[in-house]
DNA sequence: TAAATAGATATATTTAAATCTATCTATTTA
DNA sequence: TAAATAGATAGATTTAAATATATCTATTTA
């Protein structure tokens, strides 16, 4: 075992009181962990938000939310690039937010997933 | 009004149709976008997404979720220096996800707001 | 079927976020 | 009151995301 890890676990000790099993406690801690991360909604959940936790696509999502949009529609109203905004509309739609149907020429996107 | 605008607004008028005000629907248009943006709750809520788009807060939140914990107990656990776990423990404390309270010499981090 | 075009993709560049090491601060306790 | 220490902050570096320009593709329609 490293140094650094010796003196995190001397820490430890002392936050959780020499009356517990250590080993035992971080055992416990480690398996909280891994539970978390093997939960197959993980990266769902972390995309989901993450999809969400940007300004430009926050206001795209909450504009398609009022009325369904195509690109085109998108563009005149943002001050972004028509690439740029198709790449917000595409982050929205991996995460399951949003879904495009094409209709000739245009493709209107539309809200699958309602967040209030 | 420059080329690139004028274009954009044509392809407007295409998609919505010729018996359409286009200057109305543009107008309409920006006056949605202006209120999401003005909501109070707008830059709340992108750093709320944003405290959670990141796996290592997102495994953070629940680790804290499932039992409160202070900075050495997750430093034990999860393979980020000190520092770096306190950064993002930091951004979920002021996204009010979580708060921290002092008990002697350690800080133990608890949830305020549950997601599920 | 060939020109026109909505919007997607590729690639480069810029900007922002994540992470680290080193150091500081506030608190405790011997 | 001085040494010890939990965890916060500062600053530098690395990594990832946002954005732009240029180009491509699939579809439409004249």
């Amino acid at each position: 075992m490293e140094k650094k890890t010796i003196e995190e676990i001397k820490k430890l000790i002392e936050c959780i009181g020499l009356n517990v099993d250590v080993n035992e406690y971080i055992k416990e801690l480690k398996k909280n962990k891994d539970k978390i991360l093997s939960n197959t909604d993980f990266k769902k959940m972390v995309n989901f938000h993450k999809a969400l936790g940007h300004r430009s696509r926050y206001l795209i999502y909450n504009l398609i939310k009022k009325k369904k949009m195509c690109i085109c529609e998108l563009n005149v109203i943002i001050d972004l690039a028509q690439p740029t905004i198709s790449h917000h509309v595409k982050i929205l739609e991996q995460a399951d937010l949003i879904e495009g149907i094409k209709n000739g020429k245009f493709t209107h996107y539309q809200i699958i997933k309602e967040i209030n």
